[in-house]
DNA sequence: TTGAAAGCGTTACCAA
DNA sequence: TTGGTAACGCTTTCAA
């Protein structure tokens, strides 16, 4: 019924072993021979069975790439980028590897669950994006898989996630921290000094540091009227409306607000305007992230640019062994402060 | 080295073939023993061989799902629909299945090599989303394609995405030409006769199902002052400004704009803004789709809403067969206009 | 440079 | 209800 490599190698008048030479292009063939099965293949119209040819080799083409919001332009973003790095020369079967995106909803156990399904899969690499899990079962967890995923022969590349100690997966990720503190560092300089905070889910990396960062900010200026201005929520346009709605009626006397991510703030923006505020006139707003569209939804929105697409990029080459891993296997990338219009110092 | 179901077996003192039934689940088996089975397998920490149970049964646990940008929360909200869509009951080894997200970018080709790529891992389903590319060869070829992974057992469902003739892949699509139509009848019931429209690439059926429906509505309306303010473009921002920009230096009185969807909509409302225009009291802008951001981003913007994320949930529950395909294999699924503010009357 | 044949780890059929 | 055992289609030594 399904055409086969036998049927191919029949056709060609060779045998199997050679077909599946040709195919894989890593041992030499004679230009003829190479020639005619090609002729072969294409005359059968023959797909490589994956399963079968994966079976073999004992790994597969398929790369996974676990994300926290498949819907989320910042995880997209990352993984178009993880994406196409990973197709490309070399590997086996015509150099084509299939991406599995997998969308964890930011929920540990799916994130576990995907994990060992990648493991299943044999996948020749992984690369989780975003902030991890802080819970402790959780990460010790993680490790564990991380390790049976490398013992196993995939390789492993965290990217805007911190290093998972005990493992040997590579890290590049993002300085959150340093992110947050030039976010609020700007503001103090312009004169503020109510900015409220709307966090990210509590118990993840990124949120904590960039948190971190704002603190360490405030306290560096000995400002201490922000301390109470912190919610908490998750990375979406709800939470942010949601939050600053919040902060508002605990402090209307506030003239900031640093949201955890460019999502977020758009959220904020929306809260304000509803309060009948104006972006920044009466309250500015700062991000993080510089999604696309955030310039022009919100033309006076301040943020942090991280280099998402680059990163994603190079985690994606580190993955399929292109580029080298960086020393010690953590490489930190800062972000840049894009400083628009809610530059406003802080109404009167 | 690595556990393979024959250690099991022996550890729980059963033959494979038992272990094959407990952890597929879809045999009989012994409470008695499963539950040994199942003490090895935890034991060992025993992790199913993908590959080779692909192999052995001639499918595999993955759904292809097709997007021409990852990045773009439009496809993103599809992809995350089908894919919780996809895991549940049923269905082998846990019944866990593995979302492969192929980013084509638009190409024809990468659409091609995707669809390969899948028939190659024996993909259990596929579903395409977005618009088609028209180009009669790429649609034959397609046509081909799609024949060859329905013989091969794959069910392949098209969302959003007109039906393929001769094949026998279901299609829930949207109704962009009613919709392109009922936006545009809503600006010239206001008075706008000078209505700019920034369309999406040539040659994708999404592009003209909305561009009919807009011309459809000003022939009706039997107002010709529009027939040569469109410009097309790709789906995105960038478009959306520039194409905007070309537009205004055309046709400086225009009142409207009508953008293919709400990404480039937003470039529009960008390239008005920095023409000194305000939206919505000088000009009106519409979008597609309704992205969840557009309405923070620009509170005035009046779109068509496409239930994305339910048609999507459909799509990939008749993927896997827990929902009956639609009556004659399409289904058009209608938008529903939202009107915000841009409603305002073309300026004096 | 090519061929023969032994796996790779499951599944599923046929018996028992 | 369980076991034995051919496939499944490819890769990869080992020989030639």
């Amino acid at each position: 019924m399904t055409v086969t490599l036998a049927d191919v190698a029949a056709r060609a008048q060779v045998s199997p072993a050679t077909v599946s030479r040709v195919l894989n292009g890593n041992y030499p063939v004679a230009a003829a021979t190479r020639e005619r099965v090609l002729k072969a293949v294409d005359e059968l119209d023959y797909v490589l069975n994956g399963p079968a040819s994966a079976l073999a080799a004992a790994t597969s083409d398929l790369v996974g790439v676990l994300v926290n919001d498949i819907a989320d332009p910042f995880f997209g973003i990352m993984a178009s980028a993880v994406q196409s790095e990973i197709v490309g020369p070399g590997g086996r079967a015509g150099g084509e590897r299939l991406a599995v995106v997998c969308n964890t909803g930011g929920s540990p156990e799916r994130e576990l669950t995907y994990l060992t399904l990648l493991q299943r899969q044999r996948a020749a690499a992984v690369v989780l994006t975003g902030g991890a899990i802080e819970d402790e079962a959780h990460v010790a967890a993680v490790a564990g898989k991380l390790r049976r995923l490398s013992e196993a022969g995939t390789r492993v590349v965290l990217c805007g996630r911190p290093p998972v100690p005990g493992t040997d997966a590579v890290s590049v990720t993002f300085d959150n921290r340093g992110g947050g503190r030039e976010l609020t560092r700007h503001l103090l300089s312009l004169g503020h000094r109510r900015i409220g905070y709307v966090a990210g889910p509590e118990e993840r990396t990124t949120t904590r540091h960039r948190l971190e960062g704002h603190r360490e900010a405030l306290a560096d200026a000995g400002v201490t009227e922000s301390d109470d201005l912190v919610v908490h929520g998750t990375y979406d346009r709800a939470t942010g409306r949601a939050a600053t709605a919040e902060l508002l009626r605990g402090a209307p006397d506030l003239t900031a607000i640093v949201a955890a991510n460019d999502t977020v703030a758009l959220g904020a923006c929306a809260a304000l305007r509803e309060a009948g505020l104006r972006v920044p006139e009466d309250v500015s707003v700062a991000g993080f992230d510089d999604l696309p569209f955030s310039a022009d939804a919100v033309p006076a929105l301040t943020t942090v640019r991280l280099p998402l697409s680059d990163t994603a990029a190079r985690a994606g080459r580190i993955a399929m062994g292109r580029e080298e891993a960086p020393e010690g296997g953590v490489d930190v990338v800062g972000g840049e402060l894009i400083v628009r219009g809610s530059t406003a110092p802080p109404r009167a």
